[in-house]
RNA sequence: UCCCCGGUAGCUCAAUCGGCAGAGCGGGUGGCUGUUAACCACUAGGUUGGCGGUUCGAGUCCGUCCCGGGGAGCCA
């Protein structure tokens, strides 16, 4: 019987009569045995195999190198060495595929990211990458898992989208013409659609529909922008989580972010023990504090306005200039939650000009009930708002903004029939990633990462 | 797009003032009866990112392009 990895070494007793499957991460030999660490992915920990010279031919040891795939019959005995319980005493080993030790990239050694970067297709085979990989689908699990017992609607927005949305934001175009035999002005109508198609940079529009319908909803997908962004943070292609709430002002939705970060946190440190305790010891030392910080305290909650007294006071020289009406930069926002705070921190209440216009207008008519959670280490992790449920000043918003009422007028529609309060707001999914892990860098929690200029695998 | 740093063996890096191209790891070979970042010995391995220039001589200086990293901008 096949047994993973995970289950093997969770045992309570020896057991005979077991098959591994798994990649040789290394060898160690000894004078008539040799000792093989297998991984198979199922967890972080290999198991140590203990294999006798009598059981292979000398050719074929020698093709058990670093990365060649194997399935082992044996049986699980206690181990007297100090660093396991059980080891896998080989009765018959059969090579299923050669790694040859002169051209298989990997080494048991470490290596760096950025050379991993470059062979994506070998790295989840790494201990790191496969503790990402992990983490990864544990956090997504996690998330329907919170909005499930929580009473959400999980809903699948388009991922095909005919709305340029806010008209802000880099969009991708999407088309079935032959772009190779097309001269002069495209002509979309002329197109699958018969107009112009994008990449959705935000399901939010489509699930405002559905949380005007449904109450609670959220929806978990990919999104795509091709701002020129070439930074470690920004990827062209990543995933979002996205609630949408009806009948919830920003208070109840800024609620719901911090409930929600601090039960995905809780829930990563309960499942993935295993594989954030890398993380602690090779990648970022203070994780562990920064993560129980995140579960312990509330989170800082200030205005715009506030936040500008805070910086002024800072005494610190800011590149850019603290002034009413300009937008947080980077050097602002890390002030704020690193040096400042020392935690994630809401900033709500910016000044209409700076942000979309689905926002909804505040009482004073200057500022619009959004909000943005920054959190040390990666910056804006969520943006949301309450939206504009009032017809008239939505519209009014719309002309300042400079969009066609026409483009938007099943979104009007949601004002005109049984308008209600609703508020919502995104999570960058592959942010928390960097969150939970202390990976600074976008590219290697993607697994398959698209970012300005590279796409390889 | 701008600023800064880098590109030398499979990987991570050194190379003094412009003067013989080096180490560790990995690989190969041999050794070792319980290793676990195994250990010991020996050994092979180079278009110094590309192109052009200066010089008796360039890894090193100059120009240019490419690639990688960091910062900024851009960014729901």
């Amino acid at each position: 019987m096949r047994l993973m990895v995970k289950e093997l070494l969770l045992l309570d007793e020896p057991k005979k009569d077991v098959i591994i499957k798994g990649w040789i991460r290394t060898r160690r030999d000894s004078k008539g045995f040799s000792f093989l660490e297998i991984n198979d992915g199922s967890c972080l920990s290999n198991v140590q195999a203990v294999l006798s010279w009598d059981k292979v031919s000398r050719q074929e040891l020698s093709r058990l190198t670093t990365g060649a795939s194997v399935a082992i019959f044996g049986d699980v005995v206690a181990s007297p060495g100090k660093k396991q319980k059980w080891e896998l005493q080989v009765e018959k080993l059969e090579i299923l595929g050669d790694a040859p030790a002169d051209k298989y990239p990997l080494q048991k050694k470490r290596h760096s990211d950025e050379f991993l970067r470059t062979i994506a297709h070998l790295r989840p085979r790494t201990n790191k990458y496969g503790a990402i990989t992990r983490i990864r689908s544990e956090l997504a699990f996690g998330i329907h898992k919170f909005f499930h017992q929580k009473g959400f609607c999980y809903i699948h927005t388009p991922i095909l989208t005919g709305s340029d949305c806010e008209g802000a934001g880099e969009t991708f175009t999407v088309t079935a013409l032959d772009l190779s035999n097309i001269q002069g002005r495209i002509d979309f109508s002329k197109d699958f659609f018969k107009k112009r198609a994008y990449l959705t940079v935000s399901g939010q529009l489509e699930a405002e529909i559905m949380a005007c319908a449904l109450g609670s909803v959220y929806t978990f997908g990919p999104t795509f922008r091709a701002e020129k962004s070439d930074t470690p943070r920004h990827a062209a292609e990543f995933w979002m989580v996205e609630p949408e709430i009806a009948f919830a002002d920003l208070n109840d939705v800024m609620e719901l972010a911090e409930e929600m970060v601090k039960w995905l946190v809780n829930y990563v440190l309960e499942h993935c023990a295993e594989d954030l305790s890398l993380f602690v010891r090779f990648v970022d030392k203070n994780l562990t504090q920064r993560l129980e910080l995140t579960l312990k305290e509330p989170f800082a909650k200030i205005s715009y306005q506030e936040a500008l007294e805070v910086l002024k006071k800072s005494g610190r020289k800011f590149e850019y200039p603290v002034e009413y009406g300009r937008d947080l930069q980077t050097e602002h926002e890390r002030y704020l939650t690193e040096a400042h705070f020392q935690k994630p921190v809401f900033v709500y209440n910016y000044p209409k000009e700076i942000k979309a216009f689905y926002m909804r207008l505040n009482d004073d008519q200057k500022t619009v009930a959004a909000m943005d959670l920054l959190v040390p280490g990666v910056g804006e992790l969520i943006g949301g708002s309450q939206r504009e449920e009032r017809l008239e000043i939505l519209e009014k918003r719309m002309e300042e903004c400079g969009l066609d009422k026409k483009d938007y007028w099943w979104y009007l529609d949601l004002r005109r029939f049984g308008t209600v309060v609703h508020s919502g707001f995104g999570l960058g999914f592959d942010r928390l990633m960097m969150y939970l892990t202390g990976v600074s860098n976008v590219r290697d929690v993607l697994s398959f990462y698209r970012c300005l200029g590279s796409m390889e695998f």
